[in-house]
DNA sequence: ACCCGCATTGTAAGCGCTTACATTTGATTC
DNA sequence: GAATCAAATGTAAGCGCTTACAATGCGGGT
């Protein structure tokens, strides 16, 4: 059994293989360039020494880390899974590996972890959202670090994004409650602050209450973290008023896991007494009961194309085209048509 | 604004400010060692440059990373997503930044990420249970790497782990099951190959059973990746035999999610028509109608507890100590007593 | 036999930082 | 005011790798 040492460099593969450590380097590297019989000799050195390279200081030699970073703002619930893990394979395929960092929706973790990423060398970002800081797209930009914006979609906006219209297709499903008979209407929302997609979504319900004639400020808004046990709680504030809504929104699946919970410990009925709709289109939707009706949003296809896009970013040092993708409503037991 | 330029060095924030390299390197890393007029002009210069240090060139001068890798199978569901957050809050307060990889259950892929780590310079790893080729371990040992194994826990184990009885944790789960009548049992298994928590789980179920004098051999098994789908689909085959089992034992929260998703598609009422349990009790569990029967495991202590031992392990070389945990029954509503 | 040119390998200069050691500065003492 | 010594700062040697460039070896044309 081998006793603690440091790690053999390459020095020492390049002794032990008798040749030069340029040599080495390129076994590891370019193996074409070096002809067979010294290359099986300085494989078998690397493997008889276990030898595996320090990435820290092949990155300061070669200036590049085929690391792509990602910055989520949270790990705790699925939102960001199923897109991400497309994300993380396609770009492996590509030859890239995925740093993920998360920021608790807090804007100064989210900059620590950005600088945190790019001092590792990443090659590229991919951030959620297009709303923050300009420093902080100085910051990239000044660095040359490609940076793509995912689970958004902004025409105007002056960073490279791939996502969906957050308002529109909250807006959608706006329009079919209403046309389904609801006009108490109560939304439990992320918090807003700083959170563009939130903002958009909740947006989005007030432009459809005004695009079917209803007054978008009889809109009951309660906001809480994007949690179940936030849903929860603010399924309480948003029944409390004396008429109570024939409908909660929510501006994600996890919400209305938390809010049709609740609805079940007070014997609320879903959807007899109270309907409930989510927004993303997680597993989790399907499993409540009953199953929640949502908007679906083709997280992997937007993980995919994400990848796709960066890495082309990174590589041709192009500037980045946005990408429209489309969302689509999913009509599950959880919203009932008023009789 | 700022045109593309390379990243400022420590050379210019020395230059700008009129000092060493030495002196700026002090200001960052041991302020104390410097007089305040020098320290305030150079950090200065540090604002003005927008300099943030290479992080690669650091760890090759200075030997330490202040990172903590950790592996684990999946990031698709929140199996692990509790625990991990609390193991890298308790890391953050601590000076030490995570890294996560993950492995999608394939022990080739692990052990790929393990040297992925490695070679980025973390000073410490955190592992998923402890069954693995004995040549990782030696290569860990071979570089002095300080391991340590969670949500396992084996006191026999060579490598330091702090986790919780799968075993026993899943018999008393049983004990209980059976003194609610049941004797007629199916186990939903997560796929056992090369997984200790999903192995310990299954012969817990059937320990329970020989304990209570009944045929560890009756128990239906079914196999499946630890998915919902995979829950869902196990579901039919589980209850496809001629006698229907009164009971459902799922390795997890998630795939109890999905077998009473199923059981609902069937038409089959949890827990009149059959009964479920799970095990983890992640917040899924109470979202479920009816909520989950489901042992109870401590994931936020284990994550904190983890941290605080590994970050012992490689400041202090120490060799590490291993801890058990307690888990504990939740009794819910999806589990009811025969009559 | 000689020279050319290509394929293969070696030499050595950094990449941006930390830190042991050397030097300078300045406060304190007599 | 000179001597002493601790505190502050500077000098420079790497850390382990990649790669431009140099050197070497080899086959073939003359």
């Amino acid at each position: 059994m081998p006793r603690a040492r440091s790690a053999p460099t390459l020095d020492d593969v390049a002794r032990q293989a008798g040749v030069s450590t340029a040599t080495v380097s390129r076994c590891l590297n370019s193996p074409e360039r070096v002809v067979e019989r010294t290359r099986t000799r300085v494989l078998s050195a690397v493997e008889e020494l276990g030898y595996t390279p320090n990435f820290g200081a092949r990155v300061m030699a070669a200036r590049r880390t085929f690391t792509i970073g990602a910055i989520i703002p949270t790990m705790e619930n699925a939102i960001f899974a199923r897109g991400l893990q497309a994300f993380q394979e396609e770009l492996h395929t590509r030859g890239y590996t995925l740093l993920v960092a998360s920021s608790a929706y807090r804007p100064e973790i989210e900059e620590e972890q950005i600088k945190s990423l790019v001092a590792r060398g990443a090659d590229g970002l991919l951030l959620i959202g297009y709303a923050r800081d300009a420093g902080i797209y100085d910051y990239l930009r000044q660095r040359a670090i490609p940076t793509l914006v995912a689970w958004a979609f902004a025409p105007d906006s002056t960073q490279p994004c791939i996502g969906f219209d957050n308002r529109a297709s909250m807006q959608a499903l706006t329009d079919k409650v209403i046309a389904m008979g609801h006009s108490r209407i109560a939304a439990i929302s992320g918090i807003l602050e700083g959170n563009d997609r939130a903002q958009g979504r909740l947006q989005g319900i007030k432009d459809g209450l005004r695009h079917n004639g209803l007054d978008p400020d009889s809109l009951i808004v309660v906001e809480t973290p994007y949690e179940i046990e936030g849903g929860a709680q603010a399924f309480d504030q948003a029944i409390a008023g004396k008429e109570r809504p024939t409908v909660v929104m929510c501006g994600n699946d996890v919400l209305a896991a938390g809010a049709m919970r609740r609805a079940r410990e007070l014997n609320l009925s879903v959807p007899d007494d109270i309907s409930v709709t989510g927004f993303d289109d997680i597993e989790l939707a399907r499993i409540l009961t009953p199953p929640l009706t949502t908007v679906h949003v083709p997280h992997r296809k937007m993980g995919r194309r994400a990848a796709v896009e960066l890495v082309k970013m990174v590589e041709q040092d192009s500037v980045g085209l946005s990408e429209q993708l489309q969302s689509s409503l999913k009509l599950r037991g959880s919203l009932k048509p008023l009789t």
